[in-house]
Order: structure tokens, then sequence, then C-alpha cells
DNA sequence: GTGAAAGCGCTAACAT
DNA sequence: ATGTTAGCGCTTTCAC
């Protein structure tokens, strides 16, 4: 009645396990008649190797662990989509940490990972600091995405946030806009420094002027960028076009500038930044980035591959380009979209 | 250089292999004092026990599936968080596969399942028929979530769907409202269909006009949300108030509803199903069910660490109910809020 | 209270 | 071409 095992495969085929296990993982190597018989009798008893034996034995047990700080994010979920998908596709499983943001928690899962089964590791974005994955680079093959560290300390998939965020400023600034607004979460990210240089970089290049309390940082919610809208719609200059650091925040930036009786685009321009799914039903539809987290995913998960195949390979960063995605919420000129093909 | 087994703490610490799992597994059953030479050992060297190995005495692998139709879906995500945390408090690792609505890959999970490194599986909603779980549930610990399947098979967590729909057609009635249309997906699903009974049911209760073509299977999707509504304000007798089977689907009928130059909830209230983050920001915000996504995910989690200790005892399902939550979507009788208490 | 040794299921080196 | 056997790292009898 228990799950057969090599032993009572060789024992029906009459032939020793040593046969039994070649004829699976080396089949050139026993004679034509003899894999038949094994076959068959792997077939009749429905045999199925001990994936926790061969772990033992091989050193592998052939599954990845994902690190996401919330897997009920879009953008997360998009990526570890990726990230699942690739890894399948290679006879790989997919372990899945969720770490509520909280670095304390991603720590701790450093540690416990090298005692987990386990090759690899994918860390996704966290709001905090980088946890320390040098440690465990030995031991684990890791891919950071989104993350902040030293180029060539570990493989990196990252999104090009920076250029992202002057595309969304020189878009804005074509459709006649001077007083542009940039709603971020805590930028306690490198991810968002990268951005906020972006931005200060384009207002400076585009000879705008620079305004302190024009970059507001509030929760990376959207309560927060509604909050945050609410309080840049009371300033005396306020401004005539907002950019915000992700969609699902821009969702409360829209309802905060409607609950003040102002409309988008007519009053304001309002841009997301991630690209998550609903923005093309938003009121109105959004103007964002494509944000390639799919792909990221799917990267980050050939990176762990390959490493895993080449262990002494030089560690490799992609920076992966945004573009544009230009919907209603800025205005009508749609033409400009054509202008950003790089 | 390489990672420390049992041996090595063994011949630091003077002691057997015997002795030192046993210092640690077992601490009463060894002298103090050589406890702590053991203990002292294990920390010098840094050891922990092999996972894998571990597994292979054991037979447990201490690691739980869980399968869904779609990770970026919110509601599935929420669960899947569910479940995840539950399962991390007791020291259960999450394995995750998406299956990406895909009734035959479905099938294939099942199989490959049990040549996996896993004790047990959670098998989350598909929007298709329910894949051959009986089969392995011999070998490992099952629980669906709102799937279909007979109660005593298997150990399931189901939302009051049915219940959850006739909620929602009271609170519009009450509103004042006798025309009151469904947008579903593909009725493919029994939970569909259990919708379904339940809006026929309070029709009639009700002692409203039951019309077929106010009852609408489109796509899953904002889109197919979207061409549904068009096609329900298009209709001769066109309904005062909609039903939508999912938040998401809802905000794909809140676009509709706009780009036909109508107002909700002015001219048509509209309804979601199952309290997706964002819902209060929508324009205008959703009245829709809060739907315990998390706990179902934590109970599914809790039903599957309870077979695996007492696998004997007989097959559970837990129905949750599902409550109201009322948000300007279908217009301003808020005070009805207080009448649902059960 | 502790040690020696068997064995979980598999693969690979060695022997025939 | 096939069989015998050691060993992966651990836990658990069984002896002492």
């Amino acid at each position: 009645m228990k799950r057969p095992t090599i032993k009572d495969v060789a024992k029906l085929a009459k032939v020793s396990v040593a046969t039994v296990s070649r004829a699976l993982n080396d089949p050139e190597t026993v004679k034509e008649e003899t894999r038949k018989i094994v076959l068959e009798a792997v077939d009749e008893l429905g045999y199925d190797p001990d994936p926790v034996a061969q772990a033992l034995r091989s050193n592998k047990v052939k599954s990845i662990a994902i690190i996401v700080p919330n897997i009920t994010n879009a953008i997360m979920a998009e990526m570890t989509r990726g990230a699942h998908e690739e890894l399948a596709d290679n006879g790989y499983n997919t372990v899945l940490f969720n770490s509520d943001d909280d670095f304390q928690q991603e720590v701790h899962y450093c540690q416990i990972l090298q005692n987990t089964m386990v090759d690899g590791a994918i860390f996704v974005t966290g709001s905090g600091e980088t946890p320390p994955v040098e440690n465990i680079s030995n031991d684990l093959a890791v891919c950071l995405i989104n993350r902040e560290i030293e180029d060539d300390k570990v493989d990196q998939v990252l999104a090009d946030e920076k250029e992202g965020l002057q595309l969304l400023c020189y878009h804005l600034h074509k459709l006649g806009h001077d007083k542009i607004a940039f709603i971020t979460g805590l930028a306690t990210t490198t991810a968002t420094q990268r951005k906020i240089a972006g931005y200060k970089e384009f207002i400076e290049e585009a000879g705008l002027k620079f305004k302190e309390n024009y970059i507001i940082s509030g929760h990376w919610t959207m309560n927060g960028a509604y909050m945050a809208m609410k309080e840049l719609l009371g300033t005396e200059d306020k401004p005539t076009a907002v950019i915000v650091g992700t969609d699902t925040m821009a969702l409360g930036a829209l309802s905060a500038v409607r609950d003040n009786g102002l409309s988008v685009p007519e009053d304001i321009a309002v841009t997301g930044f991630d690209n998550a799914p609903g923005g093309e039903y938003y009121h109105p539809p959004l103007t964002t980035l494509k944000y390639p987290n799919y792909e990221m995913g799917q990267l980050a998960a050939r990176a762990i591959l390959n490493r895993l195949k080449n262990p002494q390979i030089a560690k490799k960063s992609i920076k992966l380009p945004l573009d544009i995605t230009v919907r209603k919420s800025c205005g009508f000129r749609l033409d400009f979209a054509g202008k950003n093909n790089r």
C-alpha cells in the first residue's frame, strides 16, 4: 500500500537497484531488453524516485525561495508569477516567503534560508534596508530584484527608475506643465532615492524652479497618497501635475482630487508609475510607466538557474528600461507616445 | 569550509553522533554536563541539522503546496498570505504553484505533487472543474478553498456565496430597486452556480419579475464586466442596480457606465462582491461584501496541519459567512449597514 | 547515560 | 552490461 521504492522495482524486474537507477537516468548504458523490463516494472508499480532521497544524494533540492515584502501587492505578485513560471519550466519549485514589509522578518528569513530546503533565493524589493544577503550568497544562489547593493557582490535585476521618472517629467513638461510634484512613499530605499534624483535632475535641466514641498513622502498606500495629494492641493503655489510613486497609490490620489471638487486632467494632471493592473479603468485612465514586472521575475529566476550551473562566473546586474503608457490622466496629447521609442 | 554535519559536532564534543542527536532532540535523556559540551560544539561550528536528511528519516518535509489559479489576483494573494503565515508559524514552508487558470495545468500539478517535496496541498478556487484531488488525498493532506466536491471526501473551506449574493440583493431591494441584474464570469464553477441560485431565489421570494437577460456571463476580467455592462445598458428595460461578480470586474463595469454618460449611483447602483483592496477609492467607492480571504487561507492551512497530526479524523467542511460593506456606489442609505448583524 | 550500528531511498564508484 | 556496495546526514533501536 505504501509508495514503491527502487528496491521494489529491482525485485520485480529481477535486476539490481543500480540497473534500475541507470535505466532511468542513463538509458544508453543498459541493454535495450533489460531497460524494457525495468521500465515495465516501473510502470506496473507506478514508481517515481523519491525526491528527498535524490536531494540527499545530490545535495540539490531543486527549489528556489522567493522573498517578497507583500504577495498581496500586484507588482510583487506579477514578479512572483514570472519567477514561478521560469522555475517550473526548469523543474524547480518555488518556495514563497512573505515578509510583510518587515525588515526584521527579512533578516530572520536570511538566517533560516540556509537551513531550508532551497538551492537559491530571490529577494524582491523591500521598502527598508537590504537584508544581509551577502553572507548567505556563499551557500545559496542569490538574486536581488530592485534592491540596492554594490554591483558586483550579487546578481541583480533592476528597473531603471531614475530614467522612468524623467520620462514622466518630460512627458508632462511637453504637455505644458511647469509645476510638477512628486508623491512617494517613505524614501528609505535607494530605489526611491534614485527616483528623487531623477526628478531633481530633470527640474534642473529643464530650467524649472525646484520647490522642496513638491516632493511629498507619505506611506506606500492608497491612503498615504490620498493624504499627500490633499496636502499638495492645499499649498499656496499648487502644482499642475503630480507624479505618484505607484499606480495603486495613484488611485488614492485621484480620489483626493475628486474630494476636493477638482478634475483630472482638467485641473491637475496625474501619473502613476508601475502599470498596475486596472489602471486603464481608473477614472480617468491612468498614464503610467510600463514596469516589466513579469520579466524581472523571469530574469531573476534565470540568473539563479544560471548561477547554479556556473557558480564561478562574475555577478551580473541587469537594468531594464521603463516605457511610458499614455492614457487620459494627463490630458489628450496622445501623439506624444510615439516619440518615446528607444 | 563546507557545512558542518552531526559527525563534526560529535568529533569536537568527543561523543557519539547519537548523543549529539539526543542532546538536540531529547535533551532530558542526556546528562547535563554532556549536553553542555555538545551544545558548545554546536555553537562553535554553527551546526544546524540538514533538513533533507531529517526529511528522509522522518518522511516529513514540512512543506505545504498551495495551488492558485493566479497569484496576481488580489483575492488569491490574500488567501495565500493567510495560508503562508499560518504555515510559517508552525515551521512549515509554502510551495507556490500558479496554474494560470488552466485546468490541464491543475491536473498536471496533481500528478507531480506526489513526487514533490510537500506533505500536503491547498487548492484554491479555479474557474474550471475540480481537479482529481481525491486520488492524491491518500498520500497528501489536502484542503480545498472554494472548490466544489462532495462534503465528506476532503477537507474544505468555503465562503457562503449564496447567502452573500442574497445579502446584496436584499440591500438593493431595501433601497428601492426592483430591477436588479447580475454580471458574472463564465458559470462553470459551482460557486458561480450557487450565486445564481441565490439570485433566483431572492427574486422569487421578493416577488420580483425574473428576467433571463439580467444575468450576464462574460469573462472574469475587468473588460468582461465592461462589455457586460455595456450590453445591460443597451437593453430595453434596463436594470437600476447591478451586482458584479468581483470587485475587480466592478472597476470595468463602473468605467462602462461612465463611458455611456451615466452616473453611479444616480442612474444605476453597482456592487462588487469580494472586497478587493482599493474598492474604497473607486469612483464612487464600491459597496461590496467582506470576503474573508486571509482567514480562509489561514483556516485551510490549519486544516492541513491538523490532518497531518490526526490523519484519521473525519473530513470537515467549514463555511464562512459574508458581510456587507456599504459604500457609496448604491446610494446613501448608509443606515442599512447596521441592520445586517447576524 | 552513552555508543554502535542499522536504515531511510537513492546514485556512483568499483568490481565482475 | 550488470551487480555489489559505500555513503549522503540523520534518528532510533538495541546493547552495554
